[in-house]
DNA sequence: TCTGGGGTCCTAGGACCC
DNA sequence: TCTGGGGTCCTAGGACCC
């Protein structure tokens, strides 16, 4: 048996966690540059707010409506995620963390009778010791467990807890289960799938030529298939490294110039090499992409370029220069660029790097010593010039929260009147 | 004027080997 | 004029997730 644990709206309900008068009016969390809608109150959910929507489509008329928009604040998403998965650890045997609002527990020595009376006690227990609602899903696989979740969470008479124990009881949910709503059938699959005649979820498990599944949707959709028929494909994957790193954003304004976009990737590697350090990696090779932005009439332009370095690296600094090097190459002037990112693979474990003759000293300590004081003295105290210092191009962010958990400069305060 | 960011997995097809 | 068969490895691009 698999349980999926799903905490309801996240990031709204991590902004209520210390904001109590946000409980009662709609509110949504904009993504980076306050662009798109990306967690919506049910209130919010309730005026119509379009998930994934631009947001300067529904400003206007969501603020007339009472309705409060706040910029998103991942240090606070974060901490607060890792409190409830801390949580989970202590209440199921195996965890999985799938996502920063979801785990999947692997349910071994559970009787189907305790089942239901867990699922209710880890509802309890999260909201009591965090404050952050979730909704639970218990199933024979994850599929199964996914499809419940959504059910506990959509469906009020289950009060947040649904468990799909029967066939008989699966089946009678699968039947009214639209087939684009399963997990990992996409706008895509679900138009092929439509195609056949398949509109629900039943349709799908009964559905007999599994060549033509293969065919259409190749292996992920014969799994999708098959966990749907009760048999488990997808096991509790353990916490594995990342295989990519990438920082990629938006620029507030339009960049016109090379400097600025130099600024930008500067910025970009820099963030992308910190994380490669945190996981004690090194890559091997850089790639980078600079583009316009496709919503606008103006004239389009984008490149995607490589650098393979040597020697696998994690130092910073190199790391730029190359960086820089393959941006003088795609970079062409006259364009209104909107958006630019890094991204580090071909990832290695700082220990396995292969050494040879020929290879110069990293330059280690140096590098060391920047992570430490920026971890002492705050996130970028101190960092390659290029960086720049004003970032005119620099993101919107303009409606953001204080990093109430992380960050004593900022900590919640409680005022007695 | 303003439309996110960070990931994973799968497959076809190219390039190469003997 | 005729030009095989069996294999591996790698990557770009598509589709999906939250």
């Amino acid at each position: 048996m698999f349980a999926l644990v799903d905490c309801n709206s996240f990031y709204v309900s991590c902004e209520r966690l210390f904001n109590p008068s946000l409980r009662t009016k709609p509110l949504i969390v904009l993504s980076n540059n306050d662009g798109c809608i990306i967690s919506r109150s049910t209130e919010a959910k309730e005026l119509g707010i379009p998930m994934g929507g631009a947001y300067f489509k529904v400003k206007k008329e969501f603020e007339a409506k009472g309705g409060v928009s706040v910029s998103s604040n991942y240090c606070l998403y974060q901490d607060v995620s890792q409190r409830v998965m801390r949580e989970l650890e202590a209440l199921a045997p195996q965890i999985e963390v799938y996502s920063i609002d979801e785990a999947f527990l692997c349910l071994k020595g559970f009787s189907s009778k305790e089942l239901l009376a867990w699922g209710k006690k880890i509802k309890k227990t999260i909201y009591q010791n965090i404050g952050i609602p979730v909704s639970v899903g218990i199933a024979p696989t994850k599929v199964l467990a996914k499809m419940a979740g959504q059910i506990a969470k959509n469906n009020h008479l289950f009060n947040g807890v649904c468990f799909l124990e029967s066939i008989v009881t699966q089946e009678k949910f699968m039947a009214d289960f639209p087939i684009e709503c399963l997990w990992g059938i996409g706008r895509k699959s679900a138009l092929k799938l439509r195609s056949f005649n398949i509109k629900t979820a039943l349709d799908f498990k009964n559905f007999s030529n599994t060549y033509l599944v293969q065919k259409t949707l190749t292996k992920t959709g014969r799994q999708i298939q098959d966990e749907l028929r009760g048999i488990s494909c997808l096991g509790l994957n353990a916490i594995q490294e990342r295989k990519a790193i990438t920082s990629t954003r938006s620029f507030g304004r339009g960049v016109y110039s090379l400097e600025e976009l130099q600024e930008a990737i500067a910025n970009y590697v820099t963030k992308a090499a910190e994380k490669l350090r945190q996981q004690q990696s090194c890559c091997k090779l850089l790639s980078l992409y600079i583009r316009t932005s496709p919503f606008q009439d103006t004239s389009q332009y984008s490149r995607y370029a490589h650098f393979e370095f040597p020697h696998p690296t994690n130092d910073t600094l190199k790391m730029i220069k190359c960086a820089h090097n393959v941006l003088k190459d795609i970079y062409r002037p006259g364009y209104k660029y909107q958006k630019a990112g890094v991204i580090l693979s071909h990832l290695i474990q700082e220990n396995q790097i292969q050494l040879d003759f020929f290879q110069q000293q990293e330059n280690s300590k140096l590098i060391k010593s920047l992570d430490r004081i920026n971890q002492q003295f705050g996130s970028l105290s101190i960092k390659s010039a290029s960086c720049g210092t004003e970032n005119k191009w620099r993101m919107k962010s303009e409606y953001k929260s204080k990093r109430y958990t992380t960050q004593w400069s900022e900590i919640a305060e409680v005022k007695c009147i």
